[in-house]
DNA sequence: CCGCTTTTAAGGCAGGTGATTGACTTGGCT
DNA sequence: AGCCAAGTCAATCACCTGCCTTAAAAGCGG
């Protein structure tokens, strides 16, 4: 199935050669920034409307390369998943949520970008959907959220979203700040990926198990 | 000094209302998909380059947008700044981070556009330092850093700025979250800005004495 | 070996962009 | 009163954008 025609394998290299360009474009300059001609000449395409031929518009080229990387996300999510079982330690069931893209960046090398690129798309008032869409679907996902929930009967539900939506935030901006950190050759918190993971595990565990204030 | 002329008053009216509606725009549609000449047209100027004329590139209208509301915000930062002394509780000095932003957006009532505006622009690779520059400098700000440190004199350094980095994205990204749910009119977590940042400093509170693990 | 489809290349087109320029209006100062 | 400068407006510039059309190239099936 892989490679099964030249023509086919030509086809997907060139694929990948506009996403890996797009990604790293839209990482550094913006996403909105960058036009479809300019992901095409860095893609080495001396067509200019090479982006629009195989992908469509500008979101279902940022679709393309969100969903590449879920997809290996989604891999390293369900292992870490399969390893804890049903752990009542909420830490178990934190470092299922927050490690997968640390090590996903970790196992890419060299200087990435899907991590600043994700954060703007995060705040982007209209790709912002695209990215729920692609990536809140994800069945593991769910389980450990549920399964960290388990952990904490007593929290207040809109106390649980609120936190949610924290934990939710850090584990897309923290990767973000880090890689920013390494492409501008700033010193980082930590050595490695695992390391900086380790740190935002500990952080968020804190931040769950924080009591709430009773409001008067 | 207050409308020292008429002419003088006019000018500073027509600007507030680039402003205004830049940060309106800016927030609602993202800042690099608004081109100067919408915010001319939005300010009800029939003129296309007022935005060039009062402000200079995109840039700077992004910095008087910035700098109009850090300016409030340093205010009502250095009042609740001045009301708890130099307490030894981690949970007066949060405080003292968290409210600030979201007692200004009550303060401006009705529908908010600030809180998404900064989210926004801190993801951006280009204008991302233009907002430090502008709110880093606050020495009401370095003061309570300060303190918090003080009362955290175990934390070692880097985990200390790491969480320090957490908090500041918590800061900002919670409220635009909040601002978001509230223009779509979608359910918010707690009813008013207030409630919000107690919610939020919670958090902040756990996330801050959360313990360290000892790494391998 | 040859027509065929898919992919790449190249250029044109209308519309929108920031920036500049000069003329007009209006309030202020002597 | 009358000039002056600050502010407003409209027109224009070169440039860039997405989209479209037309070729060329390169496997692929027969």
């Amino acid at each position: 199935m892989a490679a099964r025609t030249a023509r086919a394998e030509q086809v997907s290299a060139t694929r990948e050669l506009i996403l890996t360009a797009a990604e790293r474009l839209f990482a550094e300059r913006g996403v909105n920034a960058v036009s479809n001609r300019q992901v095409s000449e860095a893609a080495g395409q001396g067509n200019n409307t090479a982006v629009g031929y195989h992908f469509g518009t500008k979101a279902d080229l940022v679709r393309a390369i969100v969903r590449k990387h879920a997809t290996q996300i989604e891999e390293i999510r369900a292992r870490l998943l399969a390893g804890i079982g049903d752990s009542p330690d909420v830490r178990d069931w934190v470092d299922c949520l927050v490690r997968p893209v640390p090590q996903h960046l970790a196992a890419l090398g060299g200087p990435t970008w899907y991590a600043r690129f994700c954060a703007q798309i995060m705040t982007d008032p209209v790709l912002h959907q695209i990215v729920v869409e692609e990536s809140l679907t994800s069945p593991s996902l769910r389980q450990i959220i549920d399964g960290l929930t388990a952990c904490l009967p007593d929290l207040p539900p809109e106390v649980r979203a609120e936190r949610g939506e924290m934990a939710r935030h850090l584990i897309v901006q923290m990767p973000a700040e880090r890689e920013r950190a390494l492409a501008e050759n700033r010193p980082t918190p930590r050595a490695t990926w695992d390391d900086a993971a380790t740190g935002l595990a500990d952080a968020l565990v804190g931040l769950w198990l924080a009591p709430v204030a009773n409001r008067p």
